[in-house]
DNA sequence: GCAGATGATTATTG
DNA sequence: CAATAATCATCTGC
């Protein structure tokens, strides 16, 4: 996620962190695994580690003896080379199916540590080695991976054409598009000295438009779809105050969280109460400075009118020129 | 739970 | 670039 380095705004980075990392998949933390992973939950952390200790040749191999009865499909062997010493007399291997390497190779990518990812990749027979280790490098996890790694490398262009040139599945794609424009921005910041504005983000995001690949081409505004901003507003004409259970029905069809929907409604209920055209807007504050003609100093004028009538028929812009 | 105010971010405009 | 509008989240008080 993008870290602006503004200082001021600590509690609102995660908010949005949660807010994006939401969008297709993982921010309910209870399935950042897809479903699609079988039952191979119990020994992912078991092989992370050994990845990480895979320096220490004393790792205990033999303790994987994961039950091949649903393991039947492409069984993966890496090699695990135990560079320590010059003892090279044994290959240490481990069988993986590809849905079990996939789930480690998330695990590790979620850790953040990218020197290990590195090693996994690594771990991988090559391409050219059989048809099923073809079928490995075409896996959404281990190109994700890919693209993780070439990010990190500033290898930008193989990082554009990796994603442009396999279609990913609709879980990875948030994910990935993050990784898009964070990979434009990188480049952008590089070539001028300062970090990027807002402004210039926009313009980049403009520029480089995601690629198919990742994106479902489902118009996004701000952050929520259009999608769901029409199902809430269809479910906002009937019902201003949806019950939970309403609320609930619409937050998966929406796929947005249940406090996401709520904060919609309750959004949208306050911008409906105070006005926000133009219009009248001026229109209210040439009545107030009409009523308020003899103030001395025009940011007196609504502190002097009771502030029920008032303060809350002006938009936002205006509460901040309420204060003083 | 909601209303109200406010902060922060994104999108647009001039 | 600055200013503005639109949007979503969070905090406080009830």
């Amino acid at each position: 996620m993008m870290k602006s380095s503004t200082p001021s705004s600590s509690y609102h980075h995660s908010a949005y962190d949660y807010h994006h990392h939401h969008h297709n998949f993982s921010a309910t933390s209870s399935n950042v695994y897809p479903s699609y992973y079988p039952n191979h939950y119990i020994s992912q952390s078991n092989i992370s580690t050994k990845i990480e200790n895979d320096d220490s040749s004393n790792s205990t191999l033999t303790s994987s003896p994961t039950t091949n009865n649903t393991l039947l499909q492409n069984p993966i062997i890496l090699k695990l080379p135990n560079n320590n010493n010059n003892n090279n007399s044994i290959e240490q291997t481990i069988t993986l199916t590809i849905d079990h390497l996939a789930c480690v190779c998330e695990a590790i990518q979620q850790s953040g540590k990218i020197d290990k990812l590195i090693k996994l990749l690594q771990l991988l027979p090559l391409k050219s080695s059989s048809p099923d280790a073809v079928l490995i490098h075409q896996h959404d996890s281990i190109l994700k991976a890919r693209a993780i790694i070439y990010y990190h490398q500033s290898k930008f262009r193989e990082l554009y054409y990796l994603l442009e040139s396999h279609t990913f599945d609709s879980h990875h794609h948030s994910e990935l598009q993050q990784l898009w424009y964070k990979a434009h921005y990188m480049e952008a910041q590089k070539i001028r000295g300062r970090p990027l504005g807002a402004v210039d983000k926009y313009r980049i995001r403009r520029k480089y438009p995601l690629p198919k690949s990742i994106w479902d081409g489902e118009e996004t505004i701000y952050c929520f779809k259009e999608k769901s901003r029409q199902a809430l507003k269809e479910c906002y004409r009937q019902n201003r105050y949806p019950t939970p259970n309403e609320k609930r029905l619409l937050a998966k069809k929406t796929g947005l969280t249940l406090t996401q929907v709520s904060n919609w409604f309750k959004n949208r209920r306050q911008r409906d109460r105070t006005p926000r055209t133009q219009d009248l807007q001026t229109s209210l504050l040439n009545q107030a400075a009409y009523f308020a003609a003899g103030s001395v100093y025009s940011h007196g004028l609504f502190a002097t009118t009771p502030s029920s009538s008032i303060n809350t028929s002006l938009p936002t812009n205006n509460s901040t020129f309420i204060h003083h």
